[in-house]
DNA sequence: CGAGGTGTTGAAAGTGCTCAAATGGCGTGG
DNA sequence: CCACGCCATTTGAGCACTTTCAACACCTCG
C-alpha cells in the first residue's frame, strides 16, 4: 500500500488530508488494474465510489438518444473522475473506460463528503479543482468554436509537452488516433486528413503515432493564433483538470 | 439597502452567510445601474471586485490574437461573474459588458476567500456552485459537437421556459438575435437561416423577437434527440451556472 | 428624412461529414 | 514462420452544413 499512499499525496487535491486520514482511506480503497477497453461504470449508474488514476488513460463519454457518443474527457495520470455523482443523487454523470492499460484507486464517495464536512483545506483544494476543471471546459468550448480542425490538433501536441522547451521534441500519441479525434470533436477521417494538413503546413513530421519536429515555435504559431490565451499558451495541462502531473 | 439583501440572501450562493455578514457586505459594495452596452471590466485587468447580477444580462466574452471574440456565457438574474479572477492571480479571466439594461452588486472578493478560510458552508455552496457551472459547460461542449445550427435554437428556447409546462407558449428572446447566434456558437446569418429552419420543422410562430408555440413538445422532440440529457431535459437551467433563478 | 444598427436573404466557397473502399499493422492459429 | 483476419488508419468522392461576402430591408432615433 505504500506506493498507493505516495500517489495520492502527490496529487493536490489530497495533500490537504493527513497521513492517518490517507492510511484509513486506502483500507476502504480498492486497487483496481484495467486493461484496454474495461469498462469502470457507465452513465446514469449508482455510484459509491470515484475513482483515482495512478496511470493510464481513462475515457470519460456519454450517449445520447439517437446513438451517438460524446466524449467529456480523457484522462492522465493523476486526474480523479465519478466524483461528479456525489451532485447527481448518487449517480454516474458518465460512463468510464480504459483506453490504455492503466490502474486505478476507487475510494468511497462519502471520503468527500466527509472530508468536506469537516476539512476546510480539503473543501479549498476542491474548489480549486473544480474551477480549474470548469476553466478548461471553457477553453474547449472556445477552442471548438475559434480553431480549425488542423489547429485544434497542433493545439493537442502542443498540450502533451512542456511548452517552454527550446529545440527538437519527440511527442508520441498517448491513445488511438480515432479517439484523439472524437476527443477533439472530430470524425477520425477528418483527423486524419487535418493532421496531413498540419504537417504540410508545420514541418513536423508523423511516423504512426510519433510526431516529431525540430522546435516547438513552428506549432505554436500556426495554432496559437485562434486562441484567446495567448503565444506561449498559458498551460491549461497545468492549470487545468489535470490535478497531479506526469512524472 | 434592504433589497439588495434580500437579493443576495435568496442566492444558493450566499444563503449561507449570517445576516449580519451580508450587511457589513453590502457596506462595502457598489450598486452599479449598467445601460446596455456598459463594460464592467475586461479580460487580465487587475481585478478586486466580483458582481451579483440583480437583474439584466451581462456578456461574459474574451478576444483572440487575430481579433475574434469568442462568448464565454451570458448571463442573468442571480449569477455572480468574475469570481473566477481569484483563480488567475486576481486578473479577469474574460471581459463583462451590460447587454441589456442591468444592475450589479460589487463585492469584494477578499470577500470570498475570507469566507472560504472560515465558512464551511459557504465552501459547500461554492463547491456546489462550481460543480453546476462546470456541468453546464460540459453540455455546451456536447451540444456544440451533436446538435445541429436549428437543434441549438431550440435548446436554447427550451432552457429560457418552465419545461413542465403543458400547453401554449410565448416566448421573448432576452437579448439581441446577434448575439444569441454568438451565444450558440454560431454566425448571424446561420442563426438567421437556423430559426427559419426551425420554424418549418417544428412549426413555432416567429414575430421579431418573440416566439410561439402551441405546445413544448414539438420543440422537444426535435431538439432532443440529439442530447445526452434525454428527452424532458434535465434542467441546465436549474442545476446550472444559474445560482438564483428568475422570479 | 436620413443614419446607423439589426436582421434577413442570396450566392459562392470552405470545412467537415458520410459512405465506401483500400491500405497496413498486428496478433492468433495453423 | 507464415497466412489469415481483424482493426485502425488512410484515401477518395460526393454531400451537407456553415461561413463569408455582399446587398438589401427594416426599425429606431435624432
Amino acid at each position: 500500500m505504500h506506493s498507493n499512499h505516495i500517489f495520492l499525496k502527490s496529487s493536490p487535491l489530497f495533500s490537504a488530508l493527513s497521513d492517518e486520514k490517507i492510511e484509513s482511506l486506502l483500507e476502504q480503497a480498492n486497487i483496481i488494474k484495467c486493461t484496454k477497453g474495461r469498462v469502470l461504470f457507465l452513465s446514469d449508474e449508482p455510484a459509491t465510489h470515484f475513482y483515482f488514476l495512478k496511470f493510464g488513460w481513462i475515457k470519460l463519454f456519454r450517449e445520447t438518444l439517437d446513438g451517438a457518443e460524446s466524449i467529456v474527457d480523457v484522462l492522465n495520470d493523476g486526474h480523479i473522475f465519478g466524483e461528479s455523482a456525489m451532485f447527481s443523487e448518487d449517480l454516474y454523470t458518465y460512463g468510464a473506460e480504459a483506453v490504455e492499460p492503466s490502474e486505478v484507486i476507487s475510494l468511497p464517495l462519502s471520503m468527500i463528503k466527509n472530508e468536506l464536512d469537516t476539512n476546510l483545506y480539503f473543501a479549498k483544494s476542491f474548489i480549486r479543482f473544480l474551477s480549474d476543471s470548469r476553466d478548461n471546459k471553457e477553453h474547449e468550448i472556445e477552442h471548438r468554436s475559434l480553431q480549425t480542425a488542423p489547429q485544434r490538433i497542433g493545439c493537442f501536441l502542443l498540450r502533451l509537452t512542456d511548452q517552454k522547451k527550446k529545440g527538437p521534441l519527440t511527442i508520441h500519441l498517448p491513445y488511438d488516433k480515432t479517439l484523439v479525434a472524437k476527443r477533439l470533436g472530430m470524425q477520425p477521417e477528418t483527423f486524419s486528413r487535418a493532421l496531413t494538413k498540419l504537417r504540410e503546413e508545420t514541418g513536423i513530421r508523423i511516423k504512426g503515432s510519433t510526431v516529431e519536429m525540430d522546435s516547438i515555435t513552428q506549432l505554436q504559431e500556426f495554432t496559437c493564433s485562434a486562441c484567446s490565451s495567448g503565444f506561449p499558451c498559458r498551460d491549461l495541462a497545468k492549470k487545468g483538470t489535470c490535478v497531479g502531473e506526469h512524472h
